[in-house]
DNA sequence: GGATAATCGAGACGGTACGTCACGTCTTGCT
DNA sequence: AGCAAGACGTGACGTACCGTCTCGATTATCC
């Protein structure tokens, strides 16, 4: 009916959500997280997640998101381009090697798959920046010319995502050299100038 | 308690179950898709699901195996692997763009998400068998030596799947051809022999 | 806390309130009464009512009370005891009569066997007035010796009350008539003087 | 949508729900007495009481048209009409004067008001027995003639029930006594036979 | 007439109970 | 025995109101 005001936003209540759903998250995984197990672990009324969120899977997106903007997403640039995509893939493969991290990404793409709006809020708000930091990182290298930019990272990210959602080997750093190795060899000019 | 006797299930009854599931999945989506609507269309008792299946998950399993195994698996050999990679990635890329399909299979994947051992179950008996396949094209092909077969593989379907998990952009076949672009760049010989 | 201070009040609030509490008990049943619902109807905040009242059966009482101080509650004395007591019991049926006010009645009996408290407010502001008034008119009529005139008021209003209550049957002016007739025939000295 | 099937009805969770709601109606009133209090006090599942039951006030009904069929509505007939109405007059005050019956009775009283499908089920299979045995007495009673034996009985029931729904006095025997020769003197010949 | 304090409309809040839904198990005939 | 049908205990869902609270805006007295 109508639409609540967001001046009114109560902001207490609207971190101890976010940090209970974080917590109950890594406590019990993502089977257990009810909408009312994060209210009462907040000290919240049901009502108060459901008149900001539409429901589970965008409250822990707010959750993740929170907590990913904290931590910063800029690349380093190293003038060696392998150098610097190593230490984003393997920061990756930490990340999902990480059981509470990786238990909290799962839940959020169970969500995704089930509710188109909030996959694009997923992929704008939580994936997007990685992903174009790369990005950024990729335009300042010397690179075979008319390459799609979005391709090579999805190039880079893409066989590492699906291992993890698939669970078709293990998730090592040295895996995630060979990635660089192979993504490498497939954008670098074929005859290096000298 | 006691084991079902396999030798006494009812074909009928498993056939009309599969067909159930797979009309569901593809009229009505998975958010409708419940072990009680399965047992309704397909005029059968839940327990005849619970009997033989463990929930949800692997019964929609089942009925996709089923489905893939109609469909041929095998690579053709034209003797040039990008014209063969190329089939088999627009042919991908085709899958994902049906909307049945891709239905389908964003549903086995939620459970994969939620219940390791379907992962498993998943993983071996529909996945594997097709990145098999490619794998063992690429056997026959001149490559870099020193690959990890398994991860070329990856190479090449991970950013396919990756873009359609996250719809960071359109799958087209140009995609695909990109893809296996890249791919063919990375794993070829630096020094192609005359 | 604090107590309010009566000379502060608004009154146009006050009738605001009343007003809409008799018109939703009308338009849509006790059933749809709310706090919230009088409030909005009201243009008012909730709390100017829990300010005021209790709660919903005390603003339903004071809508009801006021309602009823508009209509006069003195009998006629004619003279003769029965043609006074056919007026007032006829009005009386007339009242159960009316959808409207029949609801009305409903909800605030509702109330009073949830609320003690209500309930005695309900007896001494609403219903006393009525009773007494007919207890009055008794005083001055011949009657037998002995009788306790609240019980006789009772056996006047009371059947009327329980039939409308449990809709046991019509309630009419037949039936009205028929209970003056019994209870002067109840009344009424054994051997009347000539 | 559809219709339970009664023959496959549970007949111990029936007892179990009917038994709960009598506990829990005297032990803690009608105020806190809850579908879900009901359901976990009886061991039971809400949805058994929701298939079985519109709502809390037919379960009530049930419950005390269950306790009501265990004690026998039958009048004694002495020959003598007033000393069998004190009789039944005596121990309807009784049962209204048991904190447990009473409010009991209260419970149910509110949900006629609330719900008219209910007011005829109670007025039925719950009052209408009782009214009746007392009619039935009456019909082998002298009496004036042309005698609405309804509105007797209503003559007799509804004082009674008027104060104690408005608490406008005590109930005693007494009172009932008062009431039993009032209606008797209404309804004697006025000339009766030696 | 300006200060100041309470009331006001609005509605977010922590709660409780609601009535519905699907789960996975159990029970009842029927084949 | 397996089966269709569906009732069962369980527990989460999302909604409706409760009565309290917080917020500026608006009175209405008191200095």
């Amino acid at each position: 009916m109508s639409v609540p005001d967001p001046a009114r936003r109560n902001e207490r209540s609207r971190r101890a959500i976010l940090e209970a759903t974080r917590a109950l998250l890594t406590e019990t995984g993502y089977a257990d997280l009810t909408i009312g197990a994060i209210a009462a672990r907040a000290g919240v009324g049901k009502q108060t997640i459901y008149r900001w969120w539409n429901g589970k899977g965008a409250v822990v997106l707010d959750a993740m998101v929170e907590a990913a903007e904290n931590a910063g997403r800029e690349l380093p640039d190293t003038g060696d381009l392998r150098t610097d995509l190593l230490l984003v893939m393997r920061a990756t493969v930490a990340e999902f090697a990480d059981p509470a991290l990786s238990e909290t990404t799962r839940a959020i793409t169970v969500e995704t798959l089930l509710d188109e709006e909030l996959a694009a809020q997923v992929r704008d708000r939580l994936l997007r920046p990685q992903l174009d930091a790369v990005k950024k990182r990729l335009r300042t290298a010397r690179l075979r010319p008319g390459l799609d930019l979005d391709q090579v990272v999805e190039l880079l990210f893409g066989p590492l995502y699906h291992r993890w959602m698939l669970r078709t080997g293990p998730l090592t750093d040295d895996y995630a050299d060979g990635l660089v190795d192979l993504a490498i060899a497939a954008v670098t000019p074929a005859w290096p100038q000298p």
